[in-house]
Parts: C-alpha cells; sequence; structure tokens
DNA sequence: CTGAAAAAGTGGGAAAAAGTAGAAAAAAGT
DNA sequence: ACTTTTTTCTACTTTTTCCCACTTTTTCAG
C-alpha cells in the first residue's frame, strides 16, 4: 500500500515537467508504478494518486446514479479534473497547462505526501493555506487523536 | 516495545548528521532497529519515533476522510512534518534542511527520551519550555497522579 | 589507581544517486 | 512538406550516502 510523507521543494522545467522527489517515487506501490492520476484539488492545488489509490475514491463517486441531477452536476466536477497519465523515464509526469493554471503552478512548486495521496502546490499558496498558528494546530491534534 | 528515558547533549555536525546516544540506540527494538520516523514537534522540536510506535499513531491521522476540509487541512499539516529515515552504518540519522530550521537547530541539540519517543531541541528553546517553577511541577504531579 | 582495550563520538573524502537543463529525435497537426 | 509540439536521450551539477580513520570517553583487569 502506498504511503506518502514529506514536503518537498521542486521545480518544474520549461516544459511544465515535474520531477518527482525521491521519496515520493519509492513510495509508489511497485505494481503499476507509473500509472497515476491527477485531479484537481478541492484547495487550489493538485492531487496525484497511484491508479491503485485512485480507483478505491472513485468508485464511490461512480456509484453515485446519473438519474439524479445533483449527483450528475457533482460527477461532471468531479471527472473533469481528473487526468490518467504516465512516470516518462526519467520519473516526471507532464502537467497540462489547464491544471498548471488551475492551481497557479510556476517554476517553484511544494509536494506534499498526504498517505495515500500526494499534493502539488504553490508556495504561496500552499502557506497560507497550512494551519499557521501552533497552537490550533495541536488543539486539533488532541481533538482528533487524544486516545481519551 | 521501545522504552526511552534521559537527557542528552548532542552535536550535529557540518552535514546535518545526529549521533544517537548509545542508550537511545540501545533502546531501539531490535525488529527494525533502524526505520525511524522523524516528525516536527508541536512544540518548537523534532520527535523521533521507532516505525512501531508511529504507526501506532499515523493510521489514526490516515483515517481521516480526505473529503472532509478540516481533517484535509490538519493532515497536511501533520503529514509534511514527517519523514522515514535510517540509521547510517555510523547509527546516525540525517536531519533535512528544513527540519533543523524548524527546530531551529544549530550544532549543538538536546536529545530527550519520552518513553515512546525522543524530541531533540534546541538547548536554549528546551529550558524555555520546561517547567522552571518547582511547585508547579509539583502540584502537576499531584493532580496528574495522585492516586485518590 | 593506572594503563590498556573497547566502545562511543566526530569528521571528512569518495562514490553514488538525485536533480536540473538542454538538445536531438519523433510525432502530430496544418 | 513544413512547422509545432511532445518525447526521448544525454550531459552536467548538486546533494546524499557510504565508508574509513581519528579522537575522546568509558570499561575492566591488574
Amino acid at each position: 500500500m502506498a504511503f506518502f510523507t514529506g514536503e518537498y521543494d521542486c521545480k518544474l522545467d520549461a516544459k511544465g515537467r515535474l520531477a518527482l522527489p525521491a521519496k515520493v517515487k519509492g513510495a509508489l506501490p511497485e505494481v503499476s508504478a507509473n500509472e497515476l492520476v491527477l485531479r484537481r484539488g478541492f484547495e487550489p492545488c493538485l492531487v496525484l494518486y497511484p491508479m491503485l489509490e485512485y480507483k478505491k475514491i472513485i468508485n464511490r463517486v461512480r456509484s453515485l446514479s446519473e438519474f439524479n441531477e445533483d449527483y450528475r452536476r457533482f460527477q461532471r466536477s468531479f471527472f473533469r479534473g481528473n487526468i490518467e497519465m504516465e512516470l516518462d523515464g526519467s520519473g516526471r509526469i507532464n502537467i497540462p497547462k489547464r491544471m498548471m493554471d488551475f492551481a497557479n503552478l510556476e517554476k517553484e512548486v511544494v509536494v506534499v505526501g498526504l498517505g495515500n495521496r500526494v499534493e502539488i502546490w504553490n508556495p504561496e499558496m500552499y502557506e497560507e493555506n497550512l494551519i499557521n498558528d501552533v497552537s490550533e494546530y495541536s488543539k486539533l491534534a488532541e481533538k482528533y487523536l487524544a486516545e481519551d
């Protein structure tokens, strides 16, 4: 099972290619190590899944009935943001222009491992979205993780 | 089960490597003695876990749904500060630059055993975070540990 | 207590891996 | 057929890892 962690500073080259950090590459499941899906995030970032992890999620979206108007609207938004891709020979992904625009990606990007997935951010937007108040972070940890 | 205690003065070398004190090394569980995880603390310090101990925590973070906005925010803050690492041939860990910055680590550091985990501190910050008032310490002990 | 041996801690150089950039080749579209 | 885009290949720089050697501290026997 894929397990991504850590935060990495990476660079897009002039052609919009992103070399995944070695630790991220190493955490890809061996089966289908280069079958990936890139999705528009709910925040202004891109989310990268190994195919195996993606399928676990997508099944829930697929199971929504196409004969329900709200479901259809939601499905449209969800699917339009998804692209299958492969790693090239050097372990890089090629990020389409539209996706780059969506996430405001320029040369410098931040890559973050989040367990089953990897997020790709514009550095400034990333900073803005983090929990900046240490005590808030500590309190959330208490709320979500404390044992009793 | 791992059990760490004590307080040690250690030095980082020019490459950001930290030689774990012999007592700490000795307390690592034999299975996976060099599979470790380094995490940003909730205070300005780093926290080192043997893989076995880390997994107990991380499973709870992973189980939070990625379709909940608050959970995502928390996951991001949590995961970004986690890196898997191994001991090198001399029993040292290599602390990434970002992590050093976060905890304000320079050459001199303090390593503290805390049962299931080990914390790594900048010496001055460590002093500041300790309970310096003896009577306060005594009162806390009473509150948390007294039996009736 | 003292010296020798062992263990722990420290530092640096060389080799390997990862990251970066650019040019050449192939494919696609006009 | 030619231009534009995409992909592949190659070369170079930087970082990380591995290995070896030296210094200091601890341990133990005499």
